[in-house]
DNA sequence: CAGTGAGCGAGCTTCCGCTTGACTT
């Protein structure tokens, strides 16, 4: 019988844990939560000053019942959960749902995971924090309150299933609005000018590239100025030389890794925490959820013996950096190696890479500034007061620029400052070439999935644990897409003063390239203006900031959860009311003019089934017609010509093998029709011109495709296929999919064994729909 | 996976923050 029992929040916690107390403990995990509000039900008794009603979660019953068996043989109950709002309340929770006497249990508490830390802990136990534990209920019922009041209104006045929070519908908002200041954008031209003059340098000659630092705002200026200086004499007139230095970027938070590992390694917000979550249980790393960007005294000592060891004793300088984010609640501490003498680990190659990442910029947090020396060079044209600059710039001493350099989102892809040749004072230059060029002024860079989590932490909203769900709830939701567009041609004007004489040309770019960025749906588009009419209060950027600076009144104890609740409650639930009767139905309708065939109106508006167009009115004697929207077209710029191709669709091609071709546009986009088998159209065709010949052409490639898939048929039963997937070999039985057992060739399965394949597999295999809808419930 | 959209009315959808598995076509 063990006579301590610690209770973690995480399994891979509970592992390390164990190892350093004795044999008198046995440290389990509570895997986070474990009770919470009804799932489906408000669970919160309003008339009863918001009393919450929880409930055991359904994949916590074992834990809970594992716990309470183990409880009860020990002597004390060690909640050890963590030190913030929610991991105090975790340990309330746990104390209730174990039936913990006051007696039976102690907290602790400790901020690094070492034997030290945690006897330390031990040794000084306290109760539990109830102002602290009012707070997270506070926040817990808050945002149940305006989740469950907000989602049920977009059902009855937007669409079904839709859904609105505290988070969430402002993530969307920074998205919609960026988007709209991106279309409302106006670029501007103007003139950039640079030039290369040659310098003798050890009897060598090398180029000097120089830049004006103005620009021209039209072609006639940038003309005259290249005239000018087609006889003019180049001379340096200033060479100014500073010291300057660069210092690392503080350890990783989720938030900075998640940018960085956007950046460095094009991880999505989601990819990089699943991989973290693996390094982290296989001990390679410290918790990945975390806002502190504190390192403990063992690992700045590690970092710093390590950095003498490889660089020397001129590379150490440990640093203790301060979180500037708001809200922080520095539970953790920062994402760094638990080693940091193990400069590679993982079991793969993404987990190597991420690994490498984290051990860098932690290393590099404890290491000296880079020193640099910057200069500055003037030169003057004799035949204008225009002045040419040059800068450079050399590394006098790399310190911590010897491991990492963090990246940033600037997407301006200017040539970093290099070396410059020696310089004098009144040196005459020896012009090769000025070019004059024609640059547009950019729009505000739409976010990326890391870039809008930097922003979110920027404004103190969502956690860390919350930030990869959120934008994975948003996309669902289709509210927002993650797209990649391809640029568009734009011609810039290019004038080149060489040799003495002026050469113009037109020449081309590509701009506008985006690449996995997020856009704003219809949908989002739509939600978004209905919430911000009628709910502009949660919508405000400070909404979550305001109601955090309540919640931590209430965890000092200057204030009632309940009263901070019924303030906000009481107006909010009368808007919703409000809302309710006297709204009308918010589709984001745009009258788009009148069908020329039948003289009705003809919308575009969000329908049950998302964005459509319809032709005449749903009161009129003959049903309305309807059309859904194409992927690439938007409710706010379809015009009336694109609306009425929409209704040409299906159009039947022709007749090929006795049966008709339809084309039409899907749900997957266009595609051709042919004895009822489905065949996507390449993105070159179009299925409103499509003809007879060509669709034969895509019919029969296709099938000549599903030829090459086939590996083996049988005899025996025409539905039994052996198949080449995308994951390998499969059988295909009965419209159903099977997974190869392992030990032999495909081609060399029998019959027999895929009847037995069937036979065993079907009770662990289920239909495409069946499995999908139990995942989808098991996220929900 | 390849429609649908009115209206009727049933029954469903939904929040944020803590944590891991069990899924793999």
């Amino acid at each position: 019988m063990v006579k301590n029992l610690v209770i973690v929040e995480s399994p891979a916690k509970a592992k390390t844990i164990e190892g350093f107390l004795g044999k008198e403990y046995l440290v389990k995990s509570s895997y986070g939560h474990v009770r919470d509000l009804s799932k489906t039900k408000l669970g919160i008794d309003i008339e009863n000053n918001y009393a919450p009603i929880y409930e055991i979660s359904e994949d916590k019953k074992n834990v809970i019942s594992e716990l309470k068996k183990l409880s009860k043989q020990a002597e004390t109950v060690w909640l050890a959960t963590d030190e913030d709002r929610e991991g105090e309340a975790i340990s309330w929770h746990l104390a209730e749902s174990l039936k913990l006497d006051d007696s039976k249990y102690k907290r602790i508490v400790f901020h690094e995971i070492t034997k030290n830390a945690i006897q330390n802990a031990i040794a000084q136990p306290r109760g539990i924090d109830e102002n602290l534990v009012n707070a997270q209920q506070a926040r817990r019922v808050l945002d149940r309150l305006v989740g469950f009041e907000l989602s049920p209104l977009l059902w009855k006045k937007v669409k079904p299933a839709l859904s609105a929070g505290r988070v969430q519908s402002v993530a969307v908002r920074l998205i919609v609005e960026r988007e709209k200041e991106i279309q409302e954008f106006k670029s501007s031209n103007s003139y950039k000018v640079n030039a290369l003059f040659e310098v003798n340098h050890n009897g060598q000659p090398v180029i000097l590239k120089a830049e004006l630092p103005q620009r021209f705002s039209n072609k006639k200026q940038a003309l005259e100025f290249l005239e000018k200086c087609i006889n003019a004499k180049f001379t340096v007139e200033e060479v100014e030389t500073k010291p300057a230095k660069k210092s690392p970027a503080a350890p990783f938070t989720t938030s900075t890794l998640q940018q960085e590992a956007s950046r460095k390694l094009g991880f999505s917000v989601s990819r990089t925490m699943m991989i973290a979550q693996k390094l982290y249980e296989s001990g390679k790393i410290t918790y990945m959820r975390t806002d502190s960007v504190n390192l403990s005294n063992t690992a700045i000592a590690m970092a710093s013996e390590m950095i003498e060891k490889s660089f020397g004793k001129e590379y150490v300088k440990t640093r203790r950096y301060a979180t500037k984010t708001k809200g922080a609640q520095e539970a953790h501490e920062a994402i760094r190696p638990t080693y940091m003498n193990v400069a590679q680990a993982g079991a793969d190659e993404s987990e190597r890479k991420l690994y490498e990442l984290i051990w860098k910029r932690t290393l590099a947090s404890q290491m000296s500034d880079a020193l640099l020396e910057k200069t500055n060079v003037t030169i003057g044209i004799s035949t204008t007061n225009e002045k040419f600059s040059a800068t450079g710039e050399v590394l006098k001493f790399e310190g911590f620029l010897k491991v990492y350099l963090e990246s940033t989102d600037d997407e301006d892809e200017d040539v970093q400052a290099g070396i410059l040749p020696p310089l004098k004072k009144n040196q005459p230059l020896l012009m090769k070439e000025i070019v004059a060029q024609e640059r547009f002024s950019k729009h505000p860079p739409r976010y990326t999935e890391a870039s809008l989590v930097k922003k979110l932490e920027e404004l103190g909203i969502g956690r860390p644990s919350t930030y990869a769900p959120t934008i994975s709830t948003i996309q669902k939701r289709e509210y927002v897409v993650k797209e990649s567009r391809e640029g568009a041609k734009r011609d810039y004007d290019y004038l080149v003063l060489k040799n003495s004489s002026i050469q113009e040309a037109r020449k081309t770019e590509i701009t506008g390239v985006e690449k996995n960025k997020l856009f704003p749906t219809d949908i989002g588009i739509v939600v978004n203006s209905f919430l911000m009419e009628y709910f502009i209060e949660i919508m405000d950027y400070n909404f979550t900031a305001s109601v955090e600076k309540e919640f931590d009144e209430i965890a000092q104890g200057l204030k009632q959860w309940t009263k901070v609740i019924d303030d906000f409650y009481s107006s909010f639930h009368d808007k919703v009311e409000n809302t309710l009767q006297t709204a009308d139905k918010f589709s984001g309708e745009r009258h788009l003019g009148k069908d020329p065939k039948t003289g009705k109106d003809v919308f575009a508006r969000i329908g049950r089934f998302g964005p459509m167009v319809q032709i005449g009115h749903a009161e009129d004697e003959e049903k309305p017609l309807f059309a859904g929207l194409r992927k690439d077209q938007s409710l706010e710029t379809i015009s009336l010509e694109e609306a009425l191709d929409l209704f040409k669709l299906p159009r039947t091609v022709g007749v090929y093998e006795g049966k008709d071709i339809v084309a039409a546009v899907g749900r997957f986009g266009p595609y051709l029709r042919h004895d009822s088998k489905f065949y996507s159209l390449p993105k070159d065709d179009d299925p409103l011109i499509v003809e007879l010949d060509r669709s034969i052409n895509i019919i029969e490639e296709k099938r000549e495709k599903d030829r090459q898939k086939v590996i083996r048929e049988f005899t025996e039963n025409e539905n039994y296929k052996i198949l080449k997937g995308r994951w390998g070999a499969y059988l295909s039985a009965d419209g159903k999919n099977y997974k190869l057992p392992k030990g032999k060739e495909p081609q060399d399965f029998s019959y027999e064994d895929c009847v037995k394949i069937v036979k065993e597999g079907t009770s662990t295999k289920k239909t495409r729909t069946t499995r999908k809808k139990a995942s989808n419930r098991k996220k929900n």
